[in-house]
DNA sequence: CGAAGGTATGACACCGGTGTCGCCGGTGAC
DNA sequence: GTCACCGGCGACACCGGTGTCATACCTTCG
């Protein structure tokens, strides 16, 4: 074996006067091999430092072990908290990450898409919301082929391949807890028509109210796009309302951060005047003042479970694909301080 | 062809009367191609919708084309711009982008990136800071065959392969924006020890205090660990010197979120009482209260630069690997009110 | 008109693995 | 003692591309 070369399964054989086959079973792990031939290649395997070549397994076994990543970024924290989640399971498997990133709004998304897929061959794709709740691009990864995972907020009709957190519940939760803390005129900022996430928060929004015995004001609920600007622009909406909101919900923590905006620019003290709920919990969260008390849902966890169920599809199948989230509580909703 | 297998190069061969080398010839675009013939090939291609199978060429090269990722997660925003400019820069080539996020307190790290490496036969690898600061981490990918770029953020004695900005410039003028403001009491909150970037920054602030006369005061000077919590701490310190600062310059935008948190439980005011500038423009630089005024260091450019070296060495070369940044001028940062 | 040279193409081995099938020797049943 | 059976292993083709070299044909020149 010459110097600088990587060693083959045929340096393996020949050092260890085995056939190639051999030592494919030996990395195989096949059951039917003398120990003694096992633990003799083996040696040899470690003393060479011998690798198998994926791109030569990928194209015997016609199959390869890449897992590609599709979104339109979402948000940061939550790409990465999803790629981390993969990672921890991929570990220690021959299986790779690959991302790419696309743009939803790109007339060429479907194709661009395809081309992804069918050029690297992929063995399985994870998508992430909002991609995830598209049925077409689902169809289209099937059509090519890849096991499928989709991320998202909620239960699809067809919820085979899917893990998602219960938006729903979570944010009905929070109303709940907005309601213990003595509020009772909530204001409500809802995410983008068409996002499944925004309405299952909506949804839990109304859930929460209707289990107080209240009910949802116009003038104090408004649509955002889940962009800090949007939520600013919500937030000022609300606080003109003749009879402004104690307290607010909003769909998600970069909408929240702009409601804080749009109360700080009025002069308004929060969470003394204001007490805000979001949704996500970003870093960001945590960094604002006051501390964002927010919804937490557990993305790495999920990526995890969701990368099991691509790779180990019959042994992950058991596992829950829906998964609970947890109200942070901080200093962003006190009690109410009004009548 | 079987329904429901891809097509390969050999039905594109048969299907067009010709050997497979000469589809090969078609792919590779080799000039010695009689023109009816590539048109010829190259309509059987469209309509099979023959894609060549990346496995089988990297094989047949003995080089693959993933470019690996390696990171620590220095931020979520910053490694989804490099993702993101990485991509600008592969779209439309037959190259992928892997990730790999690892741990660098791990004391399987060099391990850990020695298996991802050998195990997928990367094509080449990106190192972003902390990372890419390490110079062992280097030789070990290089070792590995695979060609090598780091980001970083400051000039290395080797930058043969490196994309920098000028951390140390950028930190000099934000310094003497604040002086410009009539400060002329400026803390420093400093980043970990051993990191370049803390380095060069740190360099940059005393090279502005210089600029205009001013000396450091260690009773005013802390340092961090880029975590939120630590600038929290170090803004704590500051705050409670005997004649504490009426401006901050912190190393980065989540220590200097922290600071904001100190100050505000000291019942100060920012920025009236204490102007604070960070750096990075983190997507919470815009959206805390007051809306931090940051250094921006262009990372989808940059990484769009890095990935060019990395694919293409020769005509990508002669693009400048050495970034300016702006200073984002936002309200956390007025003229002084004191003296 | 034949040799030389260039152009367009094909035959075939090879990259580094895996699947199929067959061979060999030992064991237990009859 | 014969034979079916099985565990352990190897020969060989094959996955889908590319490199090398040979070949057929067409010019061009002496």
């Amino acid at each position: 074996m010459a110097e600088g070369q990587k060693p083959t399964i045929n340096d393996v054989a020949r050092i260890s006067g085995v056939s190639k086959k051999t030592v494919s079973r030996v990395i195989n792990k096949s059951p039917l091999l003398n120990q003694a031939t096992r633990e003799k290649v083996e040696s040899v395997i470690a003393e060479l430092g011998y690798v198998p070549n994926p791109q030569a397994r990928a194209l015997a076994l016609r199959r390869n072990f890449l897992i590609g990543l599709i979104h339109d970024n979402p948000n940061a924290q939550m790409v990465l908290g999803v790629q981390e989640g993969i990672l921890d399971t991929i570990r220690d498997t021959e299986f790779a990450l690959v991302v790419h990133p696309v743009n939803r709004y790109s007339p060429t998304l479907a194709e661009d898409i395809r081309r992804f897929i069918e050029q690297q061959r992929l063995y399985g794709v994870m998508l992430l919301p909002p991609l995830s709740e598209r049925d077409d691009l689902a169809e289209l990864c099937r059509d090519l082929g890849c096991t499928l995972v989709r991320m998202g907020s909620a239960k699809l009709d067809d919820d085979e391949h899917l893990v998602a957190s219960n938006d729903r519940q979570a944010v009905s939760e929070a109303v709940a807890w907005l309601v213990e803390l003595g509020h009772t005129r909530i204001g409500f900022v809802a995410g983008p028509e068409g996002f499944r996430s925004a309405n299952e928060r909506e949804q839990g929004f109304l859930d929460g109210l209707a289990a107080a015995g209240l009910a949802l004001d116009p003038a104090i609920a408004a649509r955002g796009t889940y962009r800090f600007e949007s939520g600013k622009a919500a937030g000022e909406k609300l606080l003109s309302a003749a009879e402004p909101p104690t307290a607010v919900f909003s769909s998600n923590d970069e909408m929240a951060a702009g409601i804080l905006h749009a109360a700080r620019e009025r002069g308004l003290n929060v969470p003394e005047d204001l007490s805000i709920i979001g949704f996500d919990d970003t870093a960001t969260a945590a960094q604002i003042w006051p501390p964002l008390t927010t919804v937490r849902w557990p993305i790495r966890t999920m990526a995890r479970t969701a990368a099991a169920k691509l790779i180990r599809p019959a042994s992950a199948a058991s596992e829950p694909s829906f998964f609970l989230s947890d109200l942070i509580r901080r200093a962003s909703a006190i009690p109410c301080t009004k009548g």
